[in-house]
DNA sequence: TTGAAAGCGCTAACAT
DNA sequence: ATGTTAGCGCTTTCAA
């Protein structure tokens, strides 16, 4: 006894199997009489569409497809992701698409990912950790898959994106440390080849009008370690340091505390994207939340829309929050840190 | 000019389509030279098989599923999934297969999830965080889908499954506590209905001979805290914590310390998953690293040869190893944390 | 409003 | 070693 098929159904319900295709599907009208009888018919012999066999008729996947490009630790880190894959899937549950998830080690593999995505594994892909000239645009484009941005990109392209504000909650925290008394304030960003990241940083030479107290980390808790040794060692350390995120953050506190410089009294501290440690560490660490669940939901609706045909749309997400918590919350003194040197 | 199918290639190789498939799969012997032309073709043509009809054709869908059930919190923290999902893709590349995963709000939705995939959406599913009498088994029994169990599972089955020993570390912790002197020594477990969680909580009352320093988190910052502030607060407190995650035993020290406490001075810390912030704390924290992506291969290979047909086998993979650090590196010091009752 | 029938692109008997 | 021919289980014209 295997599956039924739609002719069982057909023949359940008295009726063909076209008219059982489009009792579902709506495709065309049928009496509420024949519905109803198929619709039990359906349901007494618990039938499931087969998805390879409605794929193969309508050529469409219902799925589409996330590609994960494994810098190692930079994702294992990432809090970022699980919350928008439920997004993504909150949304593609409601119309039974599927999320293909690929994991790859190398731009080879990305790319052999992506053409497979274009030969009917899915209908669409979204892409994540956009890199400034991302080659996977031109990419998608040539083979045509419909595509979601997360994220900005300032390239030309013709897909939909869901963007954010990251400069705006950068701002936000350097005026809070200005109004605190900060004048040396440094930054430690992530790659500065990923949108992101460069958008924050961006924003902070911008604030400070000058990039002297710049350091480029790599999102790594052993980067953030490091750039705040560089940064601690200057004759003229830095009174506040903002990271790009939570991991390089809590690092780079945990090592200030180790060296005996006191946070937030000798070294005020705020990270990015607002981990779940980060209000539980000691002082607890300002950051910045940005409802990756909401961007996951909007991703996942502008695929839908895109694969169904529509004009590629940008969203703008707003929902960055900073946190002000102690890490940040001591008026600035001066003198404090430069003991060290 | 849409895609080219088989037929186009045999066209083009002067061969019929059944020649084309068995000189791809192999299935039968084609001479060299037959093959030779039909390789030219494919590549001329740059035709890559369609999955669907494939699918439709051999009632495969080559993919496999997991499915999270997302506790919210519980998974973002988790450094495990990320390595897992990049192992078990590293052995599903190897035989273009694709992984399916889908994120759950509740037990309805997932339930619903596998048997979409019993019907054809995915070969197999992969079985995370097992709870004590998980409902999950048997029902994937009943619907035929081959599976991996990731963890331990004692309730009958006959499933695969991949293994670890989850006591031996927190048995080698607790020994290297009681070198140190430590004699009140507590344990802050996750929810207890987790398979894994229970193993190691059972491993620690074994060791310790007794329960009333156990306490039962949910593997969250919050509930970190919260139980650590409940076990400083005893009339007699510990002198040594146990987490069974480091989430939970970050949140644990930095809380501590927020109350005064020295770690390790006063109070002897270690986790579980190396996470990694783990090391980079101040103190550095003890922790056992499991490797999860070797726990990943080995799930997707087990599952592999389950779809096609062998039978279940159970793999013990033992990679998990304590990495002491400067968190339980001081001698107990039995009447420190009791200065604060 | 419904039925009949032709595919979608592949695989796998069954022939030769 | 290769060709022929049915399907796999749907959707969707085209007719009625």
């Amino acid at each position: 006894m295997s599956r039924p098929t739609i002719a069982d159904v057909a023949r359940e319900a008295g009726v063909t199997k076209a008219t059982v295709s489009h009792a579902l599907s709506g495709n065309r009208p049928v009496s509420e009489a024949t519905r109803a009888r198929v619709l039990a018919a359906v349901e007494r012999l618990n039938w499931v569409p087969s998805q390879s066999a409605r794929s193969l008729a309508t050529s469409r996947a219902n799925a589409v497809g996330v590609v994960l490009a494994r810098d190692p630790q930079v994702i294992a880190n990432d809090s970022f992701f699980p919350a928008f894959i439920a997004g993504v899937e909150s949304v593609l549950a409601e119309t039974d698409t599927a999320l293909l998830l690929q994991v790859v080690a190398d731009r080879d593999a990305e790319e052999r990912a992506y053409r497979a995505m274009s030969h009917g594994r899915a209908d669409g892909a979204i892409l994540l950790d956009l890199r400034v000239e991302d080659w996977r645009v031109p990419l998608l484009t040539e083979l045509g898959v419909p595509t979601v941005i997360v994220g900005a990109y300032d390239q030309e392209h013709d897909f939909s994106c869901v963007r954010t504000d990251d400069g705006a909650p950068v701002r936000e925290i350097i005026a809070h440390l200005h109004e605190q008394g900060h004048t040396r304030i440094a930054h430690v960003s992530g790659p500065l080849d990923y949108v992101h990241s460069k958008a924050r940083a961006d924003a902070y030479v911008d604030a400070i009008g000058d990039a002297s107290l710049l350091r480029e980390g790599d999102f790594t808790a052993g980067s953030g370690r490091d750039r705040t040794a560089e940064l601690l060692a200057l004759p003229q350390p830095p009174t506040a340091i903002v990271y790009s995120n939570d991991t390089m953050a809590i690092a780079g506190l945990s090592y200030a505390r180790s060296q005996g410089v006191a946070v937030p009294r000798e070294l005020a501290i705020a990270g990015f994207d607002d981990d779940h440690l980060a209000a539980h560490m000691s002082p607890a660490l300002t950051s910045v939340s940005s409802d990756p669940a909401a961007r996951g939901r909007a991703a996942a609706r502008l695929l839908r829309a895109d694969i169904l045909g529509a004009r590629p749309r940008t969203e703008l997400i707003d929902c960055n929050v900073v946190h002000f918590r102690a890490s940040t919350s001591a008026p600035a003194n001066p003198d404090a840190s430069r003991r060290k040197s």
